[in-house]
RNA sequence: GCUCUGGUGGUGGAAUGGUAGACACGCAGGACUUAAAAUCCUGUGGACCUUAAAGUCCGUGCGGGUUCGAGUCCCGCCCGGAGUACCA
């Protein structure tokens, strides 16, 4: 389909037409512009160190197989516009784009296709490139990486082996090589270490010697920074494999609904919790918002409090767990162990084993989110141990339940009842006592709403106030060795294997086949480890990943490959450094290139990548910082979270059968009211009570029904008339025949009265501004195509053409002969037939509109609907854009002579508000002092070539093809993407009169014109003289009188 | 559950604590046209009041508060959206 502005301005090209200017055509210039900017490669950098560097970069996408909807390119065409406004004010900029390709979509779809996931990623991301090429951005497709792409992969098999080759020193605080930790073991065993590690025996020097490869590689995992350990994942043994949370919905798997159950499997893990603190102390330096570094914040979730050792009964190991209240240590009167805990076996009692079990196999079933969330209903199980208070020295049972985590703290709690609401209910529900350690918290109904204030019932503690009660019973812990104060973090080691094919093979050898240890990285020079081909993409059913069946590639001359794949975010938490330096085959980026760009300065995507992306991103930049790869600590400068794009749906109403007698119902009562109609439903539908006609409203096909109308009929005295719902809906626009068909039965003398020549049957759509008046049984709502509703009213034709099923329906239509839709905002979705895509949007009016048009939506960073609709505004103001130009056959008209006042008072404010509103990110707001800006100027007349042209430059990051022809036919060389940005002069802004509102009491009343720079006492005189003033202070001394430069006054009377 | 975020006309939205509704859409009326498209002009938060000009009152989810002045700041609610560690 050709737009329709293009067949308008042909016309007008064909047409004789004297003097009337060149129309805008949107679509040969787009071509135009399109392939001359691919041929000069404008787009192109270089990494010219001469210039500023501003590196601006858009979260990596994923390629979705769909395409884009035009939610995506939200972000992409705010940092493109903001991109070619640096660049015009003389920065270097790099605005790469690329593809996050790894990952489970392209996989699944490759286990049900049998398709390799390569080839699918491959064709998807040709379309995501085709379509961003149609938005007009100034990608430099030449730096484009993809973490599919072996030769981007090798770089981030080399960074984990990094990792593996490196331990947290706690005294440097930061990552080294391996290396320095073997040599203090070599010298001090694991005596005089401070390192961040998991827990184990120490040893001596002389231990270490004597330990075998096997032993010592067992100590050193507990030390690297990638390392393998045991870790919990959903496992469905129907599908007989391992889940992502997506995959889990409400306790069965996604796919066929089986259940499924937290199972310990082998898998890698990142030791990001080494990082904790450095991750909390560098947000303060970082241009992000306030609710996002909160999160991350929150996310790490430190906590200061102590370690505690709880001695058991007739066992002899202790139960520790760590509190942030060790003052209420008095009021513990239960303990609670996460039901995974190794203890849980060892401690429980013969006659508590069975419900135990039952208890433990109902939390497997249970998600991380289930368990914390739920708390309306308290469960748990009795261990049948005791563990001792070393306070009070008294015995208190120890329960397991599913609020206490196996992965946070130790994995088990000391429970005070009388503080913590949690342990209050479950106190209530298995009927523990309460003891009260807190003052005033005895006669609540609630303690727990009173979690500070003055100890009691606590021995050495009593009197102090929370604080001071904690440090008191932290130094006592100590003194008694009973534990420790310790900071503790929420965050924990990331899991970082995955038991799936498409993902960047971990490179590391196991000497023996299924055995962990000892193991052995990949050496440098054989990387990459590339996935191999396999037949088939279905894990394995013991947990494996499909990489295990390919005993070929399973095997090397150094030992045995490991089969776990990495996760999604290895290859997403470097890549922006690859955009540096993308072809460089002797490092994953070269040290000058680092050196120059240095970090993202402006990055931009969706909030909710807050807890994942971004804080692997953070560890793995500080980690390379920390090995000297990096100069920065931290990987993104300005973060800009925009908001999301939601669908606007439309819907039809679709007829049911009770719709048919409400309508007939109505329909007598509004035109046959003097026979008194009567809605009776009982053998027939209606009748009316002055006259001898009963009336039923039927579908054609109940034939039997008919046949008993006829014989009950012939025997009364009454008369029936049948009204078929096929006649309904054929005068449905023309009530007027059916009024006719009525009365014609009324006034006949005939029995048994119906059409005979029917229409066929139609299903009937009603107008949603006709649908108050019905019961909600009387329709069904249905989504349709948002593309075929303009303004929310129906294009009718397209509509029947759309399905099959629609092809004859008929529509109750409103007074205006139009089919008014109901909407509401949702979801952007294939299912909910509300995904607009943006290359329909272009074809019909052109990039440049729906640039600014998806600028003009609303505010960035906040979510707002799609509707198509108002886009007409910023097609039409383009439009008056271009005939500002006054263009006769291709030439602008336009006088060179010095602007008038006015013209630059408009330019210069328009350039101001521009420029301050880009550089707060409030691009929409940058369209409307565009449009103001023409409208204005075309109020003025003005056809200046200077005024024009700068605001040709000005508008150039928005719509970057109009602006671009715009330059050339004005005669200018070059590209205007290559201009100087216009400087604002403030000299014509300056005004001599200002007006000003004067309120008193808080409204505006009067307002008066002052000269500029007025003082406070003019000001005051001429407003209290003012007449209209004078009405409300009657002549009397304000109490007060407030004067705001340039703004406002105020009177207080 | 927890954390974050938002709530302003019929619609999208604008507004450093300073005239709420800029700029658009839609709608209504008008001009031009054989007609349509395109374009242009006028009106458009609600309720009063007036022949008119003008004026009055109410209005930014709800209830309080701070201030000469609150959409904006503070406290307490209500409703929607997002994230919640293996979707990316």
């Amino acid at each position: 389909m050709r737009p329709q502005t293009t067949l308008i301005a042909s016309q007008h090209q064909t047409k004789p037409v004297n003097k009337i200017s060149m129309d805008y055509n949107f679509s040969d210039i787009e071509q135009k512009w399109k392939s001359h900017w691919q041929q000069t490669q404008l787009y192109k950098v270089h990494n010219d160190t001469s210039k500023p560097k501003y590196y601006i970069l858009d979260m990596f996408p994923y390629p979705s197989g769909e395409g884009l909807h035009v939610g995506h390119p939200l972000g992409y065409i705010a940092t493109d516009i903001f991109a070619r406004y640096k660049r015009l004010n003389g920065f270097n900029v790099l605005h790469p784009m690329g593809f996050d390709s790894f990952g489970l979509p392209a996989e699944n779809y490759a286990i049900q296709t049998g398709q390799h996931p390569a080839i699918t990623i491959t064709k998807s991301s040709e379309v995501y490139r085709q379509q961003l090429n149609n938005i007009g951005l100034s990608f430099d497709w030449s730096r484009e990486v993809s973490t599919s792409d072996p030769k981007y992969y090798r770089w981030t098999q080399w960074i984990v082996l990094q990792f593996f080759d490196s331990w947290y020193n706690a005294t440097t605080d930061k990552a080294e090589p391996i290396s320095t930790l073997i040599a203090h073991f070599e010298q001090y065993g694991s005596h005089q270490l401070n390192a961040i590690c998991t827990e184990h025996e120490p040893f001596n020097a002389n231990d270490w010697c004597n330990f075998t490869e096997t032993q010592q590689q067992a100590l050193l995992i507990n030390y690297r920074l990638f390392y393998p350990g045991e870790g919990e994942v959903w496992y469905c043994e129907a599908l007989g494999c391992v889940l992502a949370n997506d995959e889990v919905k409400d306790g069965v798997s996604e796919r066929g609904g089986h259940p499924v159950e937290r199972r310990k499997l082998p898998q890698w893990f990142l030791r990001m919790a080494a990082y904790a603190q450095r991750l909390l102390d560098d947000l303060n330096d970082l241009d992000w918002s306030e609710s996002m570094k909160d999160f991350q914040r929150n996310w790490i979730g430190k906590s200061e409090g102590a370690l505690v050792h709880f001695p058991i009964q007739n066992h002899h190991e202790p139960l520790s767990v760590f509190t942030t209240r060790p003052d209420t240590i008095f009021g513990v009167t239960f303990m609670v162990v996460a039901p995974e805990h190794d203890l849980v076996a060892q401690i429980t009692t013969e006659e508590q084993k069975s419900e135990i079990d039952t208890y433990i196999k109902y939390v497997k079933s249970r998600s991380e989110r289930d368990r914390i969330s739920e708390v309306k209903t308290v469960t748990g199980a009795f261990t049948g141990a005791y563990a001792i208070n070393p306070f009070t020295n008294l015995p208190i049972p120890i329960y397991i339940s599913e609020y206490v985590l196996a992965g946070y703290g130790t994995g088990a709690i000391m429970a005070v009842p009388s503080s913590d609401d949690r342990d209050f209910r479950f106190a209530k529900h298995f009927d523990i006592p309460i003891v009260y350690v807190i003052a005033d918290t005895e006669n609540l109904d609630n303690p727990t709403e009173k979690k500070r204030g003055t100890t009691i019932n606590s021995g050495f503690l009593n009197g102090l106030d929370t604080d001071a009660a904690i440090s008191q019973a932290v130094a006592e812990i100590e003194k008694r060795n009973l534990g420790k104060g310790k900071i503790n973090y929420r965050m924990r080691d990331s899991n970082f294997s995955r038991q799936r094919y498409w993902g960047e093979p971990i490179p590391i050898l196991h000497k023996y086949r299924d055995q962990t240890l000892p193991l052995f990285a990949v050496p440098e020079n054989e990387l990459p480890v590339t996935l191999p081909d396999v037949t088939s993409y279905v894990p394995r059913a013991d947990g494996q990943s499909p990489l295990a069946n390919v005993e070929e590639w399973l095997k090397t001359p150094n030992g045995w490959r490991e089969t776990d794949t990495l996760p999604g975010a290895a290859g997403s938490s470097w890549y922006f450094l690859r955009y540096m330096d993308p072809h460089n085959e002797q490092a994953f980026c070269s040290p000058e290139a680092i050196q120059y760009w240095e970090n993202v300065d402006f990055y931009a995507g969706g909030s909710e990548h807050a807890g994942g992306h971004l804080l692997y991103s953070r560890v793995w930049h500080k980690f390379l910082y920390d090995r000297g790869l990096v100069t920065t600590k931290e990987p993104f400068k300005k973060l800009f979270n925009q908001g999301m794009i939601q669908g606007r749906s439309n819907f039809v109403y679709r007829a049911q059968a009770p719709f048919y007698e409400e309508y007939f119902n109505d329909f007598l009562q509004k035109n046959f009211a003097k026979y008194q109609p009567v809605y009776v439903n009982k053998g027939v539908d209606f009748c009316l009570e002055l006259c001898d006609l009963d009336i039923e409203v039927a579908s054609s096909n109940s034939d039997r029904k008919l046949s008993n109308l006829q014989n009950t009929y012939e025997q009364s005295d009454r008369r029936i008339l049948v009204v078929f719902i096929e006649q309904l809906i054929e005068w449905i626009n023309t009530p007027e025949k059916l009024v006719a068909f009525v009365q014609n039965a009324i006034d006949s003398q005939n029995k048994f009265i119906f059409a005979d020549n029917l229409p066929a049957m139609r299903s009937l759509f009603i107008s949603q501004s006709k649908l108050s008046a019905f019961s909600e049984r009387a329709s069904t709502t249905l989504h349709v195509n948002v593309n075929l509703v303009q303004n929310d009213v129906l294009n009718i034709d397209g509509f029947r053409a759309w399905r099959e099923e629609y092809k004859d329906a008929a529509f109750w239509l409103d007074d205006n002969s139009t089919y008014r839709c109901g909407w509401a905002i949702e979801k952007m979705s294939k299912s909910k037939h509300n995904v607009v895509n943006p290359d329909e949007i272009i074809a019909k009016y052109g990039c440049d509109c729906f640039r600014m048009f998806e600028m003009f939506l609303g505010p960035l960073e906040v979510s707002k609907p799609w509707n198509t609709d108002n886009i007409e505004g910023t097609s039409r103001f383009l439009r008056k854009f271009w005939r500002l130009f006054n263009i006769d056959e291709s030439t602008p008209k336009l006088s060179t002579d010095q602007p008038s006042a006015a013209e630059l008072k408009v330019l210069h404010r328009t350039i101001k508000a521009v420029v301050e509103d880009v550089e707060r990110y409030s691009l929409n707001t940058c369209v409307s002092h565009f449009m103001k800006c023409v409208n204005d100027l075309t109020d003025l007349k003005c056809q200046n070539q200077h005024i024009l042209t700068q605001l040709t430059i000005l508008m150039a990051p928005f719509a970057p093809y109009i602006t671009e022809e715009l330059w050339h036919l004005l005669g200018n060389e070059g590209s205007v993407h290559t201009a100087k940005y216009p400087v604002l002069d403030e000299a014509h802004l300056v005004e001599s009169v200002v007006s000003y509102p004067v309120q008193i009491g808080g409204k505006v009343r009067a307002t008066i014109e002052l000269p500029a720079n007025c003082s406070q006492d003019e000001a005051r005189t001429a407003a209290l003289s003012n007449p209209r003033v004078l009405q409300y202070t009657e002549g009397k001394e304000p109490k007060k009188f407030v004067f705001v430069p340039n703004r406002i006054i105020n009177i207080v009377v």
